[in-house]
DNA sequence: CCAAAAGTGTTAATAGTACACCCATGC
DNA sequence: GCATGGGTGTACTATTAACACTTTTGG
């Protein structure tokens, strides 16, 4: 017999990292309304749309954002990961039926945590969970997520402004160096953490400092894009 | 009017790089039986098949090797991407009418230039093509190809071995130079580069040297697949 | 004064860059 | 001998790493 050739659905899948100051974060929304059940944000692709643009039209639909920054970092499809009898009936209902497989496009994208959320359509209910504390999903929703941890430390790698868009504009260093040690897993030297922001010519010291803290006060710094695009240049 | 859900056929796109001592080079196949057009290889995927597997296989009809070294780089999704007349009649005859999108999930995968080709199916007609002088190919395979010579750099970085799969067995430093060099696009200092490789704990060097060279001899060295993964478990 | 975190300074180790110079081989 | 690339050595610079110590703040 012929083998036949796959004709299916397409869709996309964000994980938006977020950091409380303690931990990742990943803003999930509600499998259905009112329900416990979490998954990752996406959708479908329309029939004159790049994955890109879905992508960023989920995004915005999520956060009220025009052009989130995002990342494509992998297409996940394996004949069996939308094979379960829970994600068929769900697709069942929130699509169509008969959706006999569904590959989908993975996009990482970062927030800062604090951000007011003005969700424009079917993601009202949107909920950050720390990483650790994330259970069970439908489809392959955990393994997506598990390869967006690891592809986090790449693009900070390649684009070191990402982790200014999880902080607040103005920070301390020591929330710099506390979101590092989270991406990265493992403990640096704060001192020479210290030393090498302050020589980062797109970190500006301002003439602030916190107030009521139990010890010296530290000083705020902020993010500045144009001295980052001018470095990125001469790189 | 509600906007309709894509529903398409995926394909894969593999950007397979050779280097023949100077350049690299792409595997390119005949778009069709002694046609003077090339593309790059590529099939559309069963439907009981993973991205993954459909490269595999596409590697193993044009190669005869059951598990080439791969890496999935990005999806090609844009609505137009094969909307041009003569790709419309192409995926008419090669596959079937009214194909009205299609998106594809584009690999790189890396062979030694000299290794004698089996292959298995429709890709008995391949011919290696320089990266400069590759003309105007079908669909968006001149993009996917420009994308995946900067891929292939991170590959390096996050893989130094797949260099050596681009190397005859038994390779003199000054090939790892040359392919560094092409790789990166830019020079590199050949004594540093040499004190580099002599360090590097898995390579090793041979018993054997150049013969008829007008200059003198250079050692063969070999890579040690073993050490190489030792080294990666201490990093 | 004490605890706690901010921030500076010092030094050693390591990695990267530049370049001088000798070596082996065929013609 | 000479052209050609192979290969070693040396010196300098930049980056990273380890860690001592001083500063500021609230309690």
């Amino acid at each position: 017999m012929r083998k036949k050739f796959i004709h299916t659905y397409v869709s996309v899948d964000c994980t938006v990292l977020g950091f409380d100051g303690e931990r990742l974060n990943i803003l999930l929304v509600r499998k259905e309304k009112n329900s416990e059940e979490l998954k990752l944000p996406g959708s479908l692709i329309y029939d004159d749309e790049d994955v890109n643009d879905a992508a960023s039209r989920v995004l915005f639909e999520l956060t009220g954002i025009k052009k989130m920054t995002q990342r494509q970092f992998r297409c996940f499809a394996s004949p069996d990961r939308a094979s379960k009898e829970e994600d068929i009936q769900w697709l069942d209902v929130e699509y169509q039926p008969n959706i006999n497989r569904l590959i989908t496009v993975a996009y990482l994208s970062i927030i800062r945590i604090g951000k007011k959320l003005n969700a424009i359509s079917k993601f009202k209910e949107t909920v950050w969970v720390p990483i650790d504390e994330i259970s069970h999903l439908p489809f392959d929703h955990n393994e997506i997520i598990t390869e967006s941890l690891k592809e986090i430390r790449q693009w900070v790698e390649l684009e070191p402004a990402v982790v200014f868009e999880l902080l607040p504009q103005k920070f301390v260093i020591s929330q710099v160096h506390k979101l590092y040690e989270e991406i990265y897993n493992k403990d640096i030297d704060i001192r020479n953490f210290h030393k090498k922001m302050q020589q980062l010519p797109y970190i500006e010291k301002m003439d602030e400092k916190q107030v009521n803290v139990a010890h010296r006060a530290a000083m705020y710094y902020k993010f500045k894009k144009t001295e980052y695009n001018k470095y990125k240049i001469n790189l």
